[in-house]
DNA sequence: TGTTAATGCGAGTAATAGCTCGTATTTTTA
DNA sequence: TAAAAATACGAGCTATTACTCGCATTAACA
């Protein structure tokens, strides 16, 4: 049998997809400033500067929304520092493979409030689970296979626990990074580091 | 000048106050199976049998629920473990200093999860600020004290955020401990002391 | 150039929200 | 017991929500 549900080869792709990066952006700006049950979608519509119509030609309903805006949130995570959050850290001293980590994240959460946003709603977890399922995979499977290759021989339950709420800690200081100044920032994550520092050199060794 | 907006003088206390707390109940458990925000001020008035007219007998509007659960809950929360998260347990090691202030707290979290829900929706911050501050307030200057107590010269503000990263880092790992069964808890609230553990030995000392 | 399909609009819809108000009942008070 | 106050009700008001639909405009393609 053919692929035949494959594709519906959409045309007038240039105009369509600017529109939605528009709604998008938008809905990234509204979100972060209100969050994501507060947001109205006619309220992201006129903030891209369209019709609630244009925005439901795009987006099926309000979580394909956050869906979308989620995944391009992790594509652009990824691509930020794909190289600096690959398995070549695994290597390093333990503080600068922290410091390798953490950085480009906090300087990309920083850069997209919407993201954390979305990621910091738990009671819409029911709704967002779809949304944000791909993002903290992202974060828990890279620091897992980090340490799986930092620690071979470690028992396959502990590291994962490990991970998980290494994973954890870094999130329960994101309140901290997230509404720091750019004066307190850096004694924010100093501080966020030795956090990590020193769990993840008391469950798996320096 | 006498005082003369002070204590309506409400009477009529015992029908009246069992009715708020009865609203209190219903909305503590909307709001856990719910979040705040979902959760009508109409589906907390029929989950206590009352009419929403008698809701709003009183309770001015939603956020003073919100409010007065809140209060109720870091009023049970002082009363449940008021002697364990006291001043005394500073002279103890860190090892068993975490296990007097963690278990009570994981125990009174589990068995509100509705005071998880309202304390963990960050997007109400706003709305919801003056709810959770309190609660907030209550666990960090606790710890603070503490500290305080435990290592007399240190330096106040380095004393603050290690405080306040101690509960963030606390709160980060809540989302576990809520949603661990009774077989994994106990793991997960291990792995939460030695986080805490970690972190304090390396920030103030063991 | 003419047909088709993608894009665009915005008034409109049904549902639901928070909240009110007129009125009825119960309890306190004098 | 009578008046006053507190409690109770629930239909309904207003505002807002997510979302639709008929129709106009624009661009691709034959």
């Amino acid at each position: 049998m053919t692929d035949d549900t494959a594709k519906p080869v959409r045309k007038r792709q240039a105009r369509g997809e600017k529109r939605m990066a528009e709604l998008l952006d938008a809905a990234s700006e509204v979100f972060a400033a209100q969050g994501y049950a507060k947001t109205s979608t006619n309220a992201i519509a006129a903030a891209a500067g369209a019709s609630p119509g244009t925005l439901y030609q795009f987006f099926k309903n309000k979580e394909a929304i956050a869906d979308a805006l989620m995944e391009r949130y992790v594509k652009r995570l990824r691509e930020a520092h794909g190289e600096a959050f690959d398995l070549s850290v695994a290597g390093l001293p333990l503080e600068e493979m922290l410091d390798r980590i953490i950085d480009p994240i906090v300087a990309f959460d920083r850069a997209n409030p919407g993201y954390y946003a979305l990621l910091s709603d738990p009671h819409l977890s029911a709704e967002l689970a779809s949304a944000k399922r791909p993002a903290q995979k992202l974060m828990f499977e890279r620091l897992d296979q980090i340490l799986e290759k930092r620690t071979p021989g470690l028992d396959a339950e502990r590291r994962t626990r490990t991970a998980a709420v290494a994973v954890h800690l870094f999130r329960g200081l994101l309140p901290m990074i997230m509404a720091a100044s750019e004066q307190e920032l850096p004694a924010v994550v100093n501080e966020t580091k030795a956090a990590l520092r020193a769990y993840l050199a008391s469950s798996i060794g320096n």
